[in-house]
DNA sequence: CAGCACAATAAAAACGTTTAACTTCAATGT
DNA sequence: ACATTGAAGTTAAACGTTTTTATTGTGCTG
């Protein structure tokens, strides 16, 4: 009465369970009328493939590991929030293969390295997707040595080429401070995210890029680099409006910074569109229910995560990275008229 | 050149494979010095088990399903945002055993129920953890019946007892609602999770109570159940202010809902602390960055998180549920007067 | 019609582990 | 002194697959 197995369909069929095993995976060995006769016969038992049996001698895991950098347990900070999303985006998109989602938080980005080495290494999985990418990412060099099947949400600078999906954070920014210039802003915060985030740096150079174009100075003073909690975007909003020149629009890096400058603008008496305005890149759309509802760069974070999960079944299939690299546009939706008040 | 197996410790130590089993695990028929031989050689030819020979030859997965209903692809609203805390609280404290947390994204409470009837009746997994519980919960009853081991993050209303961890709901309402009527507040509004959710009956129960304690009457039309987005939050703001007798006390089930009610108060010109207040209930501590930060009632969510994943390894070692159940207190934190404006 | 190629299936081995059943041998009791 | 016990190992089977190799039978070629 237990769970029936190819043997069960061979006696059933009077078949080897070679053969039932060739008919299950269509193999060209076995001939038409003889696989629908297993077929049918698995259905009939209701036969369900025991995973354990494929793993143990294929070797293969169909796991697919997502390492998760979530704030300490001590931190009680809106932070790493989207990665609710991003996990659902990719579970969804393997949804109809046979891998599964398997969970690795990690504390640090240390932490992260070594779990990585560990799936490499005793391949606990047969695929990995990480993210918060550095510059030049020592994770990714090593899935490249060991040639293990990886895709990263953000992109690497130095790292040589690999799968990816990220927001185009360059044309976003470039876009963002020459829309706040064109609005009459000459003294633009831009709210980054860790220093040794490759986005950060993108995002860095992206601005002044666009600064110069738009004929403006770049002061160091207006820019700050960090965990994009509220706590550092209220820090920052009170930091930089006791400047003697303070800036008139603050660039956050997410919705949760951007709640944060709110914050520190209720703190400092400021007026959002009077005294100064904000604008964020926003994963969760919620930029919307701020008061008054902010400008922002949308990205919905469902796009790049189920893109994430369709990349690294297509890079497991053995696709080559170059084919599965994508930054997606975020789209710009303005609630706020963004004008410098006079 | 392969990854070192038992075969290679018996090799090794001159000994059988069942030996060297049989010592790897602890066993008592075999010597301490050979189990010390044992251990040595394994660790010389850096030895790591293999765990599908082991889930093949035992039948266990070493796999924790976290079930983990998130809203669709469609949706961009904040919600469900604290799964990412939940999970990483279950994943680390499964951290230092042999479990792996295995995510199973849902998009319904009916999805919910057909993903565990199948991980229970394929053993895709050796223990769940589900959440979103409901007053009477055929998922509860499901793996009761197969007598599979789990944890409800919420409790049950009509079931059999079973493990779980939730929030004092029923005493935080009741001093919410305590708290604001001593403070003048005689239309308080409750916003309400989902009505089939077991919590969302908890508080509807607890708040008439509380109401009648403090001899105030019961109003539906100050009542709301749904999804506990922004937008949910927002418009019971803009339906109950329009009300001839406008609630003077929002309580919120959770920081989306209350940003939302925030929103709605700006649309409306209400000023919070003239017009009407704000309380609700906190996972993230984000409620201190609001403007003005409101009182609310916290529970850092990698607590109960925590607590999950420990309850699942003692339920799965067998301990009886009764002795897993636990409701946690969340903290007040009064970060606004609330009294009643004349 | 012998010989051969080929298609279709069967047999058997292997993946790494646990465990039931069996063997060995020294210590014990009478 | 000798059967009996028990401790400490070993042997062998088993979990459910896939895959290499072997076997069978058929149709074709020369």
């Amino acid at each position: 009465m237990s769970r029936p197995t190819i043997k069960t369909i061979a006696q059933e069929t009077g078949l080897s369970i070679a053969t039932v095993s060739k008919a299950l995976n269509d193999s060209p060995q076995v001939r038409p009328e003889t696989r629908a006769l297993v077929v049918a016969a698995a259905e009939r038992v209701g036969y369900q493939l025991n995973m354990h049996g494929v793993q143990l001698r294929t070797g293969k895991t169909y796991q697919v590991a997502a390492i998760m950098t979530a704030p300490g347990p001590k931190q009680n900070e809106w932070e790493g929030v989207e990665y609710a999303q991003l996990l659902s985006g990719i579970s969804w998109a393997l949804e109809d293969s046979p891998y599964r989602v398997s969970l690795y938080a990690v504390r640090s980005f240390e932490e992260s390295i070594t779990t990585i080495r560990q799936i490499v290494s005793l391949k606990k999985a047969d695929g990995i997707i990480v993210s918060g990418t550095h510059a030049d990412d020592p994770r990714v060099r090593l899935m490249q040595e060991a040639d293990f099947p990886f895709v990263t949400y953000g992109t690497t600078i130095h790292n040589a080429p690999h799968a990816y999906v990220d927001a185009d954070n360059e044309q976003m920014i470039r876009l963002s401070v020459a829309r706040l210039a064109e609005r009459g802003h000459s003294r633009i915060a831009l709210i980054n995210p860790m220093a040794d985030l490759s986005y950060s740096l993108t995002r860095l150079e992206a601005y002044r890029q666009a600064l110069d174009i738009a004929g403006l100075s770049f002061n160091p003073a207006l820019t700050a680099h960090g965990h994009l909690t509220p706590a550092f975007g209220r820090e920052n909003v009170l930091l930089m409006s006791g400047l003697s020149n303070p800036p008139t629009a603050y660039i956050c890096a997410n919705e949760a910074s951007a709640l944060g400058a709110f914050s520190g603008f209720h703190a400092r008496g400021l007026v959002h569109g009077r005294d100064a305005v904000i604008n964020a890149t926003d994963d969760l759309n919620v930029s919307q229910y701020f008061a008054p509802p902010i400008t922002t760069y949308f990205l919905p974070i469902h796009e790049p995560s189920e893109m994430l999960g369709r990349y690294i079944l297509r890079r497991m299939e053995g696709e080559t990275p170059q084919a599965l690299q994508t930054l997606i546009m975020p789209k710009l939706i303005e609630r706020s008229d963004d004008r410098l008040a006079k």
